[in-house]
RNA sequence: GGGCCCGUAGCUUAACUGAAUAGAGCAUCUGACUACGGAUCAGAAGGUUGGGGGUUUGAAUCCCUCCGGGCCCA
């Protein structure tokens, strides 16, 4: 590794030069105006070379000239210490990794992790915001595959409660015996259209209560659609068995929608994890707490966990009748997973920031139960996905149903494709099978090349794009590589290890690529470290406009050099498919001709 | 009442955790070969990084304060 390589001959600089030791080397890639590409901030040394900044930069140059090997020039502005690496080291970087096919993906290394994401609702069907979250937790587990991690995909499903009584409700009073395949709809679909049902139901029978000078409150608790809500979720709770058989079957139907929306994004879970057999879980755990004074009992029989040294409050655990929260299903479902995977060292909680206090709370009492992977607990926090109206609100109908939203980016996709008329030898089921490709490629690219931790905002007109900073560009890339490895495939020009020793010097805009090229481990790492597929797709269209610069400005088959042509396309090799396994890392496909 | 997050070009965003003239994309304007794919490339214009103060050789980044937006806990 290069940078590495660098820092080494940096500290042994300072060591020689001034007798001192720097613990911290800040390297970064040098400005476009200035000649070099790595750059020694050199302000931090000079105070303990005792030299002014720029001598001691024309200092470390010098040495580094002279003695590492790899510089090959160097210029000092104010403080700034610029390298020029040498191009030797630049095409061995190259080799390096054109002979190595695994390049950037590590080895098992043993470790396991879980990630768990989507956790719907049974109720109503994914909207853009489950979007985002899938994609992100499928892609953080990719990345974390990547790093040689074995990974867990789970989810939890919100089974059971009130909220899939209400659908149940609805259907049992106007749903007439109403399936999926008797109405044609996808079973989640269906379900979600009887929880409006109960919605708008509950709404009349509450206006006319309170015409009759019932209060708001009262009234919401006493229409009788919700009344029979409340009775069904009391009769699921004593296992009545014709309650638990429609529940089962409209969760089914939610299961059924679900899956195929899931497989057409792309996304799978090794582990379904269901509240229904976990919610009562966790009160033993909270009950040992007790005993072990890690919580405490109030006068009322209530169990409380006391985080006030945390600078946190107190947190309730177990009402006073006994009964569980939320705190404390999640208590017991973390205890579980590890019981079902004891291998793994930590979870990624793929859920949104709005539960930040919640999980920080979880984390702490886990900590406190005495589990030492409670500091391996992340909670990979995402921002709320708002449209150019505001918030999503289900109430107001402004939700961005996943699959319309699917359905229209490969809809735009596939009008571009047919457009531009590139593909026309082509069949149908192949435009068809690359506008899917495109669409959910730039759907997802979209969706992750933000910062996970911010809120974004999604406009639905504005967001179907296919120029510019987005996935399509980054395909349309690859695919014009491999149109060019085509075209030297049909000449007979193959390249190989040997070849690339005949290059001698490089022009600026091969170095630009090669630069990239050898960042990605780096940026795999970092994007490992940080919880942040954003950095991989910054990265990844980094590197296919840097590629594409190379591109508009070197006719690569025009070349004479036998060896430079091969070179080249070597090089053109290694950028596609730095690409390809880039863009995997976010769920994106690449494709060879669009 | 207590706590957390955010504010960068008209819009969407980046900045390697304190470094050079704050990078991109969209939109606007100008240009690109009979050549390997124009979903591309080159260029112009666009910024008091919400306001003010402080620390520092150096601040979008750290501290204080105010303004504006979002969220959580009781």
């Amino acid at each position: 590794n290069l940078d590495f390589i660098l820092r080494t001959e940096i500290q042994k600089a300072v060591a020689a030069l001034f007798n001192q030791s720097v613990e911290q080397v800040q390297l970064q890639p040098t400005n476009a105006e200035f000649e070099g590409s790595h750059t020694l901030v050199c302000f931090p040394i000079a105070k303990i070379s005792k030299k002014g900044p720029e001598e001691t930069a024309r200092l470390i140059g010098d040495y580094l000239q002279t003695n590492s090997g790899i510089v090959r020039r160097f210029n000092v502005v104010k403080g700034f210490l610029n390298l020029v690496i040498s191009d030797e080291v630049w095409i061995q970087i190259f080799e390096s990794v054109y002979s190595n096919p695994w390049h950037g993906i590590t080895p098992q290394t043993g470790r396991e992790i879980m990630v768990e994401y989507s956790s719907p609702n049974t109720n109503k069907p994914l909207h853009l915001g489950h979007l985002r979250n899938n994609f992100l937790g499928y892609s953080v587990a990719g990345i974390y595959t990547a790093l040689g991690y074995s990974v867990h995909k789970v989810q939890i499903i919100n089974d059971r409660g009130i909220h899939i009584c209400k659908s149940m409700a609805a259907w049992k009073l106007f749903g007439n015996g109403e399936t999926p395949e008797s109405s044609g709809m996808k079973g989640d679909k269906l379900v979600g259209k009887y929880y409006v049902e109960f919605d708008r139901n509950h709404k009349a029978q509450v206006k006319e209560l309170e015409e009759k000078g019932v209060s708001k409150d009262e009234a919401e608790k006493q229409a009788p659609i919700m009344k029979l809500a409340v009775q069904m979720l009391q009769q699921w709770e004593k296992k009545d068995p014709e309650t638990l058989k429609l529940w089962s079957t409209m969760n089914g139907w939610v299961y059924a929608g679900f899956e195929a929306t899931y497989k057409r994004m792309g996304v799978d879970f090794d582990k379904l994890y269901y509240e229904s057999t976990t919610y009562l879980l966790g009160k033993e755990e909270v009950l040992r707490g007790v005993k072990q004074g890690v919580f405490f009992k109030k006068e009322d029989g209530s169990v409380w966990v006391d985080l006030t040294v945390d600078g946190l409050d107190q947190k309730v655990l177990l009402r006073s009748d006994g009964t569980s929260v939320y705190m404390t299903q999640d208590i017991g479902t973390a205890i579980l997973r590890f019981r079902d995977f004891p291998k793994i060292e930590g979870q990624v909680y793929t859920v949104g920031n709005e539960q930040e206090y919640h999980f920080k709370v979880l984390f702490l009492i886990l900590g406190k139960l005495g589990y030492e992977w409670a500091k391996k607990c992340y909670h990979l926090s995402y921002g709320m996905v708002d449209l150019p109206t505001g918030k999503m609100k289900s109430r107001e109908g402004t939700v961005v149903d996943a699959d319309d939203l699917m359905d229209e980016m490969v809809e735009v996709a596939e009008q571009q494709t047919r457009e531009l008329g590139k593909i026309e030898d082509s069949t149908d089921q192949e435009i068809k099978e690359l506008s899917e490709m495109i669409g959910l490629g730039a759907l997802k690219f979209f969706l992750l090349k933000v910062d996970p931790k911010k809120r974004m905002m999604f406009d639905p007109n504005e967001s179907i794009q296919l120029q510019g900073y987005t996935g399509p560009f980054i395909q349309y890339t690859h695919a014009r590589i491999k149109s060019i490895l085509r075209k030297a495939a049909a000449l007979n020009i193959h390249p190989d290890v040997a070849s690339l020793k005949n290059v001698k010097t490089l022009e600026p805009a091969e170095r630009e690529v090669i630069f990239k090229i050898n960042q990605y481990t780096s940026k795999l790492q970092e994007a490992g470290r940080e919880y942040s597929p954003a950095i991989i797709a910054n990265y990844v269209y980094d590197l296919a406009k840097e590629y594409n610069q190379f591109y508009q400005a070197i006719p690569i088959f025009n070349e004479s050099d036998q060896a430079k042509l091969k070179f080249r396309i070597a090089f053109s090799q290694v950028t596609a498919s730095t690409i390809q396994k880039a863009m995997r890392l976010l769920g994106i496909f690449v494709p060879e001709k669009m």
